[in-house]
DNA sequence: GAAATAGATAAGATCACCTTATCTTTCGGA
DNA sequence: TCCGAAAGATAAGGTGATCTTATCTATTTC
């Protein structure tokens, strides 16, 4: 890393362009409003770049000083909201999570809350973000993806998951006689970014089953927790994903409607950028989530056909 | 905002903590190791608090320690990247857009080009986040929402958009004779986060038109990208918000299937934190977009009942 | 136009920061 | 087991970045 320039000129600008005077920012940094124009001058020299215009007496911003300005403001605000947690006489960890939309919304923000329960007082934000997200301009801690992204970060395979054929299970006799022939299916739109799931014509060609159109009758859903509302109103038949169906199983909420499955082309992955790696809140949290992935996919797995 | 503590001291307890030793930061700040040993000695005393446990001449991180030292590494790697490109010979601005997810994939990812071949050299990010996002944590510079959230940031509604049924060309000439009673109707699942966007349903009651079930038949799309992608392919009658269909619109792919409309219930509003207002790229393109979505807006609207 | 305000500059003070030197403890070989 | 290298703490003292006071000029305000 290079040696950065005058931390406390900087923080004299940032002051300064802030408040808009220099006054101000001696008023706010308690040192006098010479000093703010001397350490901003030193600034100015070692960037080798104007900051303000000296118009008579006035100061204004460059446009280099417009541009950076945001930037060394969150900067700087970070570093104040730091210092005020470690005068704290005790402070909350902090933890990021940061997991694909669907995630967010349902399975995951049901169950976290077991874990905010065994874990006390932590700031924890939950983000459904799409890959990719920027390990490098947002502080996330964790990131759990579908499909192992990000290898430039510690990245841990955690779990294969596979989608299922699931319904009611006022519904399910009538598998026995026909197979799925006689059930209107659920058919669950993935949206732009999981292009690769598994459709019904993937699962019935698994199945080697010839369908011709039957594979495209039946409701549609926009999102795998739609989609597993659907089939345990008894609408049909879903091709759920094992970690979303596995709570509903147990429940006896839905039944398995076939014994085929078919193994996501992609394992989900953890990625815990270096940096965090060391915080036990966030060791804690990767046992707890692995853990939860892990049962909720091994227990809808339990006697089928891979 | 309260005095922070020595930068220089939080600097070289990062740099130490990272490296995870006193000699390596010395070497980073290209200081002697005994500057760094003191200077962060410095910082504990002013925080009161222990940021490394001594054991026998050994530095090992304390829990607080551990768990600011993320935040710290954040805050300087943003500093040193303030200073690296205030020392370049030129900069690239930046900037930072957050819109809906359903508006980041095709809308705006499709339009920007323009905007960027316009406005040269740019580091530009286009995010899609859903609402609330956090100004206070991400440096966001214009965040674009359906409603006005933010009320704590300088907001502007813009426009306020409308859905229409529109069809393939080839489909229209059916609607003369007995409106849209014969056509199939496409329904959009704006999902979890759009549920108060209208539906054909609500379409039919401010038609004045009795519907019983007729409102539920035909195809659905998971997005209104997708449910656009099916009119324009003929399959059928789209409500479709006139921001999206514009384009389609004039280029005559789509052709109005009735002349009722529905007003969204909320506008579409720009809201740039105060803190990046002042930049000419985010000026530009707050103008650029606003002009963009006004003509989408009010070229879909030629000629309908409001 | 006078007073108040904002910033620049000069000169000198001081304290934060840095170095060198020395000591203690640990660790990794031979 | 012993030795040398490496890591960190501490002391003493140097130096330069940072800060203050004082003075000056231009601008704004009444």
């Amino acid at each position: 890393m290079v040696a950065l320039p005058s931390l406390r000129g900087l923080q004299a600008f940032e002051a300064a362009a802030r408040t808009g005077s220099f006054a101000a920012a001696a008023e706010e940094l308690s040192i006098s409003a010479a000093a703010v124009s001397q350490l901003i001058r030193t600034v100015e020299e070692q960037m080798g770049r104007q900051l303000f215009h000296r118009i008579n007496r006035r100061a204004v911003l460059t446009e280099a000083g417009v541009e950076m300005l945001p930037r060394l403001t969150m900067a700087f605000r970070e570093i104040g909201s730091v210092a005020r947690d470690l005068g704290g006489d005790a402070f909350r960890p902090r933890l990021v999570i940061s997991v694909p939309p669907s995630m967010a919304m349902g399975w995951l923000s049901e169950r976290i809350v077991r874990f905010v329960a065994s874990h006390g007082a932590a700031d924890i934000s939950l983000r459904g973000d799409d890959d990719p997200v920027s390990f490098d301009h947002e502080l996330i801690d964790i990131r759990l993806s579908y499909g192992p992204h990000y290898r430039e970060h510690p990245t841990e395979e955690i779990v294969r998951d596979a989608v299922y054929p699931v319904c009611a299970p006022t519904l399910a006799g009538a598998t026995r006689s026909d197979g799925l022939a006689s059930l209107p299916l659920i058919h669950t739109d993935w949206g732009p970014t999981g292009a690769s799931f598994p459709s019904w014509r993937n699962w019935f060609e698994a199945a080697g089953v010839e369908t011709g159109r039957a594979a495209q009758r039946g409701l549609s859903a926009n999102s795998s927790r739609a989609a597993l509302d659907l089939a345990i109103s008894g609408l049909g038949v879903a091709l759920a994903q094992g970690i979303y169906c596995a709570q509903a199983l147990e429940d006896g909420k839905l039944v398995r409607a076939a014994a085929q499955s078919l193994e996501l082309r992609q394992p989900y992955c953890l990625t815990i950028p270096e940096r965090s790696a060391r915080r036990d809140i966030v060791g804690a949290f990767r046992e707890w989530l692995i853990g939860e992935c892990v049962h909720a996919v091994s227990s809808s797995a339990l006697g089928t056909n891979k």
